[in-house]
DNA sequence: CGCGACGTTGATTTGCCTCAACGATTGTGG
DNA sequence: CCACAATCGTTGAGGCAAATCAACGTCGCG
């Protein structure tokens, strides 16, 4: 619990009594690879923050191939917003790739905390916030970059990625297949 | 004002002293057709919230070509998160579609205001959940559709832009060419 | 009227996908 | 502990969706 608690300490100014009520709530969950925390179509009732590990979020298109779209790493938070928000069934899928431990949260019991504590509202609003920049972010990359400027992008500013994920889901997460990363890769900078 | 405190009580039990101290900090502003709120380079001070009108965010790629990043009409907001948020240089211009009306407020004051106000840390969270649903929307139906239908897809939930947003805007922000988005429309279902 | 902004249409090019074949590595059961 | 199957990455040939480039029509407006 003490990483999770840093983490919002770092955000707001918020007292151990506050912290504890939220942490009360929270409920440690192992994940082994390839296990998942959410599938497609199911509802979606917990928000979860990465303690340990990697997961990734992706959906399935219509010619039945993963599309990712998002990573969580240590220290981040990662749901299905859509389906927790308006509860409506589950359009990703959220999945460890590497053994994992995670902190999770219902949804309903962080909507009551809401209702008590500022301090909450604001650590989340900050990370909403962050997130915001980099979906942004992201739609401008894709909007400006040509397939190996994504990738060249990609690797010099996410090195601690480059290890952890298989190159196929790096591909799917910058939005192209496998045999395209991997020619790219190909051609010395 | 009338509007603004609408749209807020539409999302949070907030009362009305809570909502004139943050109104208090609001400033009206018109702005006429292709007139700009923010330029790229330039420090970005405010939230901008659409009473009337419409307005759009862009940003020049490096082959010199306008890439819009969103739109905002009545009852929207419209800002650059990254460049209030991290006090940085602009990567965003904001300029009016239409001749619009917003409100605008200092990020500075809002985050005073967020210091006092539990409703008001809400109400942003809020908004920024819902925009954060959109965005992670728009990633996958750029992973999953043609040109063709997104473009369908964009008609037929967003009709009342078709009217108002000439069809090269729409093109950029759909992330295609004004030529390809023509050929599309020629091209009968 | 004449000019600039916007949309259309056609010919050509290109970035990335598709499909297929083939190594290398890993892991797993006999 | 070997054999074999998966899994993952690489390479090449061919195809296609969308971009590029260029020309032209139309409208609104100074």
């Amino acid at each position: 619990m003490e990483e999770i608690k840093n983490h919002i300490r770092r955000f707001v100014n918020i007292s151990d009594k506050e912290l504890n009520a939220f942490t009360k709530e929270l409920e440690l969950q192992e994940v082994k690879n390839k296990e998942f925390l959410l599938k497609e179509g199911t509802h979606s009732l917990h928000h979860y923050f990465v303690v340990k590990g990697c997961l990734r979020s992706f959906f399935i298109n219509k010619k039945g191939v993963e599309k990712i779209v998002n990573f969580a790493i240590e220290d981040w938070w990662i749901s299905d917003y859509d389906s927790l928000i308006n509860k409506t069934p589950a359009y990703l899928n959220i999945q460890a790739v590497e053994d994992s431990i995670v902190l999770k949260i219902p949804q309903e019991k962080l909507e009551a905390l809401f209702e008590t504590s500022t301090n909450l509202n604001s650590y989340f609003r900050k990370i909403l916030e962050i997130v915001r920049i980099a979906d942004q972010k992201r739609v401008q990359f894709m909007f400006n970059m040509s397939g190996k400027e994504m990738y060249e992008h990609f690797r010099d500013n996410n090195p601690e990625f480059m290890q952890r994920v298989p190159q196929y889901m790096l591909a799917s997460y910058l939005g192209f297949t496998p045999e395209f990363l991997s020619k790219v890769r190909g051609l010395q900078e």
